[in-house]
DNA sequence: ATCTATTGATAATT
DNA sequence: TAATTATCAATAGAT
């Protein structure tokens, strides 16, 4: 369709080629419009020029994504399986791993049994008794560092207790020295013994403290 | 190109268009592999019929693959990205989901425990105690089926020992008779009372039963 | 499907 | 590049 005839084979003449392209580009772009309109059809055309430059034509009813969606559909081929299935796959890999962890944790519960054999209970039993001791365990260490806090906030509060008492004696005294006189001022410092009525009580321990 | 010019707008009469569709497609099919092998160009062509069937074409020197991954590229058009973030969003969904149960599961284990406080070990104490107790049901279960079978046979084998000696005795006495004739051939059978040599002894349970 | 008159596409030229 | 035009190719309508 021109003057003469050409040998369908590639145009060696470069501008030729460019030339050929961009007419035969329109061309062909036309009639994909063309029969998408006659005759109701969808069509997608994609087309890179020999220097990489991309030229696009897609029926206006539909989307190039869509067309690649019914594509799939229609051929059974995967477009993106590499990235796809691999994807696909991972899921079905952890969701498997899932649904193990699940059977594991409803075991440990106490639920779902029946479908074991006492065989397989015994290691359940094992992992539980193990477990408890292990949380029992990590109690006891709460509950000896708690005691231990306990005391040490007991000798505190029993040395501090002491050591008020003892300024409110020599406060007192001291006023009555400067009523009476410093009869007694060279005399050295020694507190008195602690009485009992200052020892301080246990405090009830309320569990709260963090580790 | 035909006889008489056509309106480009969607040919109502169904066979035309069928037809037109025909001719057509051939054509444009024609102009893809021409403009591919003239101008080295790469192209991507997908039709779908009016009634969804399929036609394709791709250029050989490439696969509609690569195509929309260079389209990708060139249009900056996501083509599938939806697909995989949904797959992506579904994979982080599950991991969460999966690091969740595995954590309860290590705590579960007495693994762990560390990073927990006094008030996050009663949860897991109570989980503990709730699936041992469980599981010992389940295994009490199964020791009381074990102990109703084993009476079950040596009920069965009581039945069995005292049925073989009293054979024994009535073979003993045929074997009599047939020396002595048969004087009390008429005789109805009735096994003699069991007696209690015969009776076995309960076996003692090994297995010592739990809770 | 096949044919063919006619239009449409385009190769070579300007 | 862009327009022109002679020629070939595609195809609408008929068979």
């Amino acid at each position: 369709m021109g003057r003469g005839k050409i040998e369908i084979k590639r145009i060696e003449n470069s501008t030729n080629r460019q030339v050929t392209f961009s007419k035969r580009r329109n061309g062909i772009m036309k009639k994909a419009k063309e029969i998408s309109v006659l005759c109701d059809a969808q069509v997608s055309l994609v087309i890179f020029s020999s220097l990489g430059k991309m030229f696009e034509y897609c029926s206006p009813s539909t989307s190039l994504s869509k067309m690649l969606e019914k594509y799939q559909q229609n051929s059974g081929k995967k477009l993106w399986d590499a990235k796809h299935e691999n994807l696909s796959a991972e899921i079905d890999r952890i969701k498997k791993e899932n649904d193990n962890m699940q059977i594991e944790l409803r075991h440990l519960k106490g639920e779902d049994l029946n479908s074991l054999n006492p065989k397989e209970l015994i290691p359940i039993e094992e992992a539980l008794q193990n477990g408890l001791a292990g949380v029992r365990d990590k109690q006891m260490d709460f509950l000896k560092m708690l005691k231990k806090n306990e005391r040490m906030l007991e000798e505190e509060n029993k040395r501090l207790t002491y050591l008020l008492h003892h300024q409110q004696l020599a406060m007192e005294g001291g006023m009555r020295e400067l009523d009476i006189g410093y009869h007694q001022k060279d005399r050295e410092y020694a507190p008195p013994p602690m009485p009992m009525t200052f020892r301080v009580q246990p405090i009830q321990p309320n569990l709260h403290g963090n580790k």
